[in-house]
DNA sequence: ACACTAGGTTAGCGCGCACTAGCATGACCA
DNA sequence: TGGTCATGCTAGTGCGCGCTAACCTAGTGT
C-alpha cells in the first residue's frame, strides 16, 4: 500500500497519493508525530511538493477528515439495514447493523486510529464526524428499539441506554482491534457479531 | 484541581505535583503536544526545576504511566469480586465487575485519555499497562463465564468472546465518556451497569 | 549573626521543525 | 526544433523545542 514508483505524477494524482500516504503515518504516530519531511520522503517527493497541494501540515490533515466526512459508508448497506428494519426482521437488523459496526474499525483500521487521534486531540472536523456518523447510527436505532419494546418484543428499557450498550458490545472489539492492530479478535468478525446479536436479542426479550 | 500557590516546595511535593500538573496536560493534548515550558509555568516554577526532578520530559511521562501502574484498583473491590465468584453469585459478580470497568473510567477520566494517547503512540509502559490491567481482568472473567457454561447456567458459547463482549458493553461507554467528557453517558452510572448485567445474564442464560 | 544548602531563576545553546524563494527539467504542442 | 509551463528540486529562513551552565536566595542550625 501507499508505495508508487513513478515520478512526475498529475498534480490530482500526486495530491491523492499524498493523501494516502499521510492516513499512514497519521494513523501510526498522529498528527504532531509526523513531520513534513517524513511525509514527503515517505511519499518520494520533496517537502515544497507537499505544499504546492496544502497550504499548511494541519490543511493535508483536515483535508483527510474532510475527505472521510464525505465518502461514508456504502449507501448499499444502510439501504438493507433501512430494509430489514421495515421488514420488522430483528435478527437480520441487528446482524446487518452490527457487521456495519465491525468493518467500519477493520476495513481500514487506520481511519479508525486517525479518528481516535483526532478526537482525544478535540479537532473540530473528528468531532464533526463523530457527530455525524454516530448521531445517524443511534436515530435509527434508537427508535427501532423503542418500537420493539412497544410492540412488546422487547422488556421494557431505556432505549438509548440499551442502544448504546448494543453499539458497545461491537464497537469496543473494533477499537482493541484498530489499537493493537492484528491478532486482537477474539474470533472472527461472524462469531462476534453472531454471539453478540444472539446475546443482545434473548436479554431483551420479554 | 492541580493549582498549588505556594512557592518553595519540599523536594517530594514539587514533584508530585509536577505529576499532577503533567497528567492534565498530557491528558489532554497527549505527549508531544505539551511543551516543557508549559509544564513548568503550568506548575508555577521555571524549566530547570522540572530538570532537577525528571532527567527528561520522556521520563516524567514514564514516571506517570509507572506510577499508575502501581498503586492498581482497590484491592477490596478485587477481594468482593473474587468473594462473589466464589459465592457463585453472578448478578452481584457481574454487577461488581461491571461497576469497577465504567469507574476506571470515570474516577479519573485522565488516566483512561493519558493511556489511550500511550497505547495509540504505542508507548511501551501503556502497552505493558494493558497487558497486566487487562488480562488479569479477563483472567477472572472467562473461566469464571466457562464454569457457568459447564454448570449449564449459560447457555454453551466460546467463553472469550462472551467476557469481551460483556466488558466491550459497559467499557465503550467509559472510552465515550473519557474521550468527550462529560454529559456523555446515556444514563447514570448505576443504571448503565443494571441494564448492561441484567442483559448479559439473561442474554446468557440458557 | 552568618554560613550552608536545598530550591529556584536568568539567559541561552543547538537542533529540527514548518515553511519558502528561486531554479531546473521533462512532456507536450506549434 | 524550440517555446511553454506544470512538476519537482536545492538550499535555505526563522522559530520554538528540549535541555543546560551558571548564578541567586529563602530558610534553617549553630
Amino acid at each position: 500500500m501507499t508505495t508508487l514508483p513513478r515520478s512526475r505524477l498529475s498534480a490530482t494524482e500526486r495530491r491523492a497519493h499524498l493523501v494516502n500516504v499521510a492516513v499512514d503515518l497519521f494513523a501510526q504516530r498522529g498528527f504532531r508525530g509526523v513531520t513534513t519531511r517524513e511525509l514527503a520522503a515517505a511519499a518520494g517527493v520533496t517537502e515544497p511538493v507537499l505544499y504546492q497541494h496544502f497550504e499548511t501540515k494541519r490543511a493535508l490533515y483536515d483535508a483527510i477528515l474532510e475527505s472521510k466526512g464525505e465518502g461514508q459508508e456504502t449507501c448499499e448497506t444502510a439501504a438493507l439495514i433501512h430494509q430489514a428494519a421495515e421488514d420488522g426482521d430483528n435478527l437480520r437488523f441487528f446482524r446487518l447493523l452490527g457487521t456495519a459496526i465491525l468493518n467500519w474499525y477493520t476495513d481500514d483500521p487506520r481511519y479508525a486510529r486517525l479518528l481516535m487521534f483526532s478526537s482525544l486531540e478535540r479537532h473540530e472536523l473528528a468531532d464533526l464526524f463523530f457527530q455525524r456518523t454516530v448521531a445517524a447510527f443511534y436515530d435509527v436505532l434508537t427508535p427501532y428499539i423503542q418500537k420493539q419494546i412497544g410492540l412488546g418484543v422487547f422488556s421494557p428499557t431505556d432505549p438509548l441506554v440499551a442502544a448504546r450498550i448494543f453499539a458497545g458490545m461491537i464497537a469496543h472489539q473494533g477499537v482493541i482491534f484498530s489499537i493493537y492492530c492484528p491478532g486482537h479478535l477474539p474470533g472472527t468478525k461472524e462469531q462476534i457479531v453472531q454471539t453478540a446479536v444472539q446475546l443482545f436479542l434473548k436479554g431483551m426479550s420479554k
